[in-house]
DNA sequence: GAGCTATGAATGAAGG
DNA sequence: CCTTCATTCATAGCTC
């Protein structure tokens, strides 16, 4: 075979290889179910890639796979999405939707249902956020009473409470039922990390 | 404050950060409330994790305490888990969570966003290898009926069927439904692939 | 210490 | 709204 039949036979398996993408970006468009292979057929082909088909460029055109995106807020968009939510964060009517939307497709693209299916999100998610955000809370004024304000800035008056009185001690002013008393244990164990580590500091300070 | 001082300082800190994760753990096996910020109690507490307390291998055993920056379940827990999902992989209900929860909490560090995460990412990522191996094996099995056998090893006898018959033979084998078809068609763009591979590798034996 | 893989977590989207 | 899925991001652990 002479190295002008392998040129050729290059140029055609380069051609071929655009029209295996062609037909992949065709199945993907076709098909309503997403097809988590379908990424990786190529890829993950132990026949493709190989160093013949690297030889694409021969087509003329880099092709790029195109993918299928699912919208991604760019960062001016976030930050509008994020000071209408914070200004009033009851779901927006529809109205509001369309709104919003043209606001923001100024600043890139976006559809009505982004916009509302962030708000979704954002709100549900926020939500649980909160639970997180109130239990530090809770940890974080329990120590500053009841842990940091006993001994003095930069020296410990006494040597580390013994677990058990630290928890009696959050215990006997945190027990309002059962359920509290429970939750309050976790609270208590963050607060006596936060304890030690203050204690801790502390000495540090002195040395 | 003596170096001794500070030695005893750091033991009874090293061992008072692991009553502390016990505490966690106690508490996670004991609540049936939803909370997720029970795992990242320690971690996203400011005062943890200070340089005081990578001296945890004061304990005695290397125990590294790993930052938990996230997750990461123990030997046991992975057995567990598994053995749950092949029992039945579908998504599991909240209940479940819950009760899968409190029965990993035994075996370490566990919350419940873990666990639906777990299940979320096994779940998907079981049904993606399976559909890749699916495929892979369809594409094995077409290339070898379809493609190897037909030319003789280390010749080529006809020269490189043009893509619209080879999909033509293999469309004709495969068609079921329209869903098949499309389905195959993917296949055949790998398989078509393969093909022209295995012919240019023998045109470069002949070399 | 720069890539690579596995995998925990975050997030856009869809359906009920 | 709530749940769930598909996808993407991020990083811990590994290899060279």
């Amino acid at each position: 075979m002479t190295e002008e039949q392998m040129e050729i036979l290059r140029r055609q398996i380069a051609a071929y290889a655009t029209i295996c993408e062609q037909l992949e970006d065709l199945y993907r468009s076709l098909t309503t179910q997403n097809d988590p292979s379908c990424n990786s057929m190529l890829r993950n082909n132990p026949y493709c890639c190989t160093p013949l088909m690297t030889t694409s460029s021969y087509l003329g055109h880099n092709h790029k796979l195109p993918r299928r995106q699912r919208w991604n807020p760019t960062a001016q968009q976030l930050q509008i999405l994020e000071r209408i939510f914070d200004q009033g964060n009851e779901t927006p009517s529809k109205e509001k939707v369309k709104d919003i939307t043209s606001e923001l497709a100024k600043h890139g693209q976006i559809a009505e249902t982004n916009v509302y299916n962030w708000f979704q999100n954002h709100r549900a998610r926020m939500k649980k956020k909160q639970l997180v955000e109130t239990h530090e809370t809770k940890v974080a004024e329990s120590v500053e009473k009841i842990v940091i304000q006993s001994p003095k800035k930069g020296e410990m008056q006494h040597p580390m409470l013994p677990i058990e009185e630290f928890h009696g001690r959050m215990l006997s002013k945190a027990k309002v039922s059962d359920d509290h008393l429970i939750e309050d244990m976790a609270v208590n164990s963050d607060c006596y990390s936060a304890y030690m580590n203050i204690q801790a500091e502390n000495y540090n300070m002195k040395n």
